[in-house]
DNA sequence: GCTCCTCGAGTTCT
DNA sequence: CTCGAGGAGC
């Protein structure tokens, strides 16, 4: 009898997971609702007597699982890149010269690619051993994700167990997770139903589902897959080898039943990637799932191995992206914010739009005369993009949009004669773009906003003060000037709205903790006009206490590096203001900062001279971390890519500073080339 | 005097 | 990230 139930599940589990396989992955239904729901319910059945039939691959097994308590921790055995970003036809071509470059090839002879949609989902990886799923994981920083194992389970276009004769004893399949559109349509339509928040694209939506502790939401949410890609392999039987390209590789991929992308192609050089592009845009509207560019892999992957990586990028692949989304709305008001140097900054206020995945309701608009460039007008139609896929910005009015009579044109000096917060007298100077109220320190706006950027991260770093909290102690006059802040006292503090009894003593004792602050930080957050971080660093090396800054005339301060008669100005004026002198007392007093000593410009170690940029995010050195240690071994960390740079730190989704850096062939490094640099063990 | 490079400053949303 | 403008080098 127990034979009999076993060869029943074995054949119950076939008949269904080739159903799965025509109905997800090939799209093509080969039996009735009804029929698949008769044999699922057989095999349940047939389980629940025979419990020690069923394992965790079973198809009765997608519905989901019980709850889990977190996500462990998965490290990718063969780490998860990401892949460089093309926007233009130049970009592409740059790609393709460098893969003709990296391997040897002359001017007529073209590489050959294998292309494919880039969907908009999220990366994962699947590990089979033995034919078996046993582990699937999001791709996190690249080398550590999450187990989603039982997520992944549910999605029912993965195969559970991988048939047929040359599979490897241990297989790892990348793809991209993701949700149809219309999966995404009607998910979001039963969460309204049901008055519950609804995703803003198929993608968070996927995202969220992916996210679950609980697999049977999972379940319920429809997810799609398609594989593009191999991690690690092992175990490949005797007599058989893997394929010699990316699209057999791909082929193979079809026939162990993987989804793969059925646009996938091989064309020939630049000119075949762009007409596969163009197509690809042509078609995706209409395609069932979202999409956001193209990926260019050279085919052969011998050639991969020749090409190698440049810091976490392969050299070999790319992906080519459409242009930011762009979506028309209308501009509701256009309102001024006073900033820290009194400047008066015009700000569309827009009626909400969702551009990219968020919802935008302002955009700067710099400055009058870029508002006059744009000719921006209340109550027009403007078509916003997120610059740089982040910043909301105005690209344009629809003319044709405006509707009569037209509205007057932004006119700051008629607007805003005076300051908007504390109605002193705005002026603009010639020759400048920007509009200031001049009111100085005594206009609260200005004060806000001193006294944010006072206690701001890379200024004092005083953990816990931030807007909200300034706003108040503004305007309940509890403070005036930064050094008011160390006369804080806990019972002022528990006074203010929102702030617990444990808050305002975390506060207090954060104001103490960021006394004796070097005297970098402490005159970068003085706040004087164009005297930025670098800048304050260079005063204090070159002067060493605040008392010989402080005497210093301009021609003793032209004296310092990178300072010029302007900034000279700047900062004479600043201390020669008594109001200025008066504050800078009180914070000695306070003992807000520390003076250090003078010293030559020129610093000792390995990166004595050398100029390096950071871009992207590194696994495990924070940006501010990386920074200290090039400073600390003597070199400089600059913000932008020239010619002068030495060497450029990229990590994880690095954008234009990275393409910059190969544009002038700077040699790049990861965070491991770095440490090794920074030990001296590299040249 | 011109050009290239850096730095400063302002900015959005989750 | 991007723009504007100050500084330095040619």
């Amino acid at each position: 009898m127990r034979g009999e139930a076993e060869a029943r599940v074995l054949e119950l589990r076939a008949l269904i997971d080739e159903a799965n396989y025509n109905y997800y992955v090939l799209d093509a239904p080969t039996i009735p609702d009804a029929e698949y729901d008769r044999l699922l319910r057989e095999l349940q059945v047939l389980e629940a007597n025979h419990p020690e039939l069923l394992t965790p691959n079973s198809p009765t097994q997608r519905v989901g699982a019980s709850p889990l308590k977190d996500f462990q921790q998965v490290t990718h055995a063969v780490p998860m890149l990401s892949l460089n970003n093309a926007f233009s036809e130049a970009e592409v071509a740059a790609f393709d010269r460098r893969v003709r470059e990296g391997l040897e090839k002359d001017e007529q002879d073209e590489v050959e690619y294998a292309v494919e949609p880039k969907f908009d989902g999220l990366a994962i990886t699947l590990r089979y051993e033995d034919g078996a799923f046993v582990q699937g994981a999001t791709r996190g920083d690249g080398y550590t994700g999450e187990d989603v194992t039982a997520n992944l389970r549910t999605v029912r276009a993965i195969p559970m167990v991988l048939a047929g004769e040359g599979v490897p004893r241990v297989l790892e399949v990348r793809g991209e997770v993701l949700m149809l559109r219309r999966d995404f349509e009607r998910l979001n339509q039963a969460a309204r139903d049901k008055g519950e928040k609804t995703f803003a694209n198929p993608r968070n939506a996927a995202a969220g589902s992916l996210r679950q502790l609980d697999s049977r939401i999972t379940a319920s949410r429809r997810l799609s897959f398609f594989a593009y890609g191999l991690g690690q392999v092992e175990g490949l039987p005797p007599e058989e080898a893997l394929p010699a390209t990316h699209s057999a590789t791909m082929d193979w991929l079809a026939a162990l039943r993987f989804p793969v992308a059925p646009q996938r192609r091989v064309v020939q050089g630049v000119a075949g990637l762009m007409a596969f592009f163009t197509e690809l845009g042509a078609s995706r509207e209409t395609l069932p799932y979202d999409i956001d560019g193209a990926v260019y892999k050279v085919n052969r992957l011998a050639d991969h191995e020749r090409l190698g990586f440049v810091a976490r990028a392969p050299r070999f692949a790319i992906a080519h992206k459409y242009p930011a989304q762009e979506e028309l709305t209308t501009v509701e008001a256009i309102d001024v914010q006073v900033g820290r140097t009194g400047t008066l900054t015009p700000v569309a206020r827009l009626k909400p739009v969702f551009v990219g995945g968020v919802t935008v309701t302002n955009a700067t608009l710099h400055n009058e005369d870029e508002v006059r460039r744009k000719d921006v007008r209340v109550g027009d139609t403007v078509i916003i993009r997120r610059a740089g896929d982040v910043i909301p910005e105005v690209v344009s009015v629809v003319l044709e949009r405006r509707l009569c009579p037209t509205p007057p044109s932004f006119d700051m000096a008629k607007l805003y004669p005076v300051c908007p917060v504390c109605g002193a007298p705005v002026i603009r100077l010639e020759g400048e773009a920007a509009a200031r109220c001049t009111n100085g320190l005594a206009c609260p706006a200005q004060r806000k906003e001193a006294l944010i950027h006072f206690a701001s991260r890379r200024a004092m770093d005083i953990d816990g003060l931030g807007d909200k909290l300034v706003e108040q102690l503004v305007d309940k006059g509890l403070v005036h000037t930064p050094a008011d802040l160390y006369g804080l006292t806990h019972p002022q503090l528990a006074d203010l709205e929102r702030m617990a009894d444990k808050s305002a003593a975390n506060l207090v004792a954060a104001i103490a903790a960021s006394r004796g602050r070097p005297l970098a930080r402490f005159v970068f957050a003085l706040g004087i006009r164009h005297v930025g971080e670098q800048t304050a660093k260079d005063l204090a090396r070159h002067f060493g206490s605040l008392d010989a800054l402080m005497a210093a005339d301009e021609a003793a301060l032209l004296a310092v590096p990178d300072v010029g008669p302007v900034v000279a100005a700047s900062i004479a004026a600043f201390f020669a203001e008594a109001h200025n002198r008066t504050v800078i007392e009180a914070l000695r007093q306070a003992g807000a900062w520390q003076d250090g000593e003078a010293r030559p410009a020129v610093a000792a170690g390995p990166l004595a001279g050398k100029t390096l940029v950071l871009t992207g995010t590194l696994p495990t050195l924070s940006r501010d971390e990386a920074k200290a240690l090039i400073e600390a071994a003597g070199g400089k960390a600059a913000g932008s890519v020239s010619k002068k740079t030495d060497y450029v730190i990229a990590g994880a989704d690095a954008g234009s500073k990275l393409a910059k850096a190969q544009e002038l062939q700077v040699t790049v490094l990861d965070e491991a080339g770095f440490m090794q640099l920074l030990k001296g063990e590299l040249n």
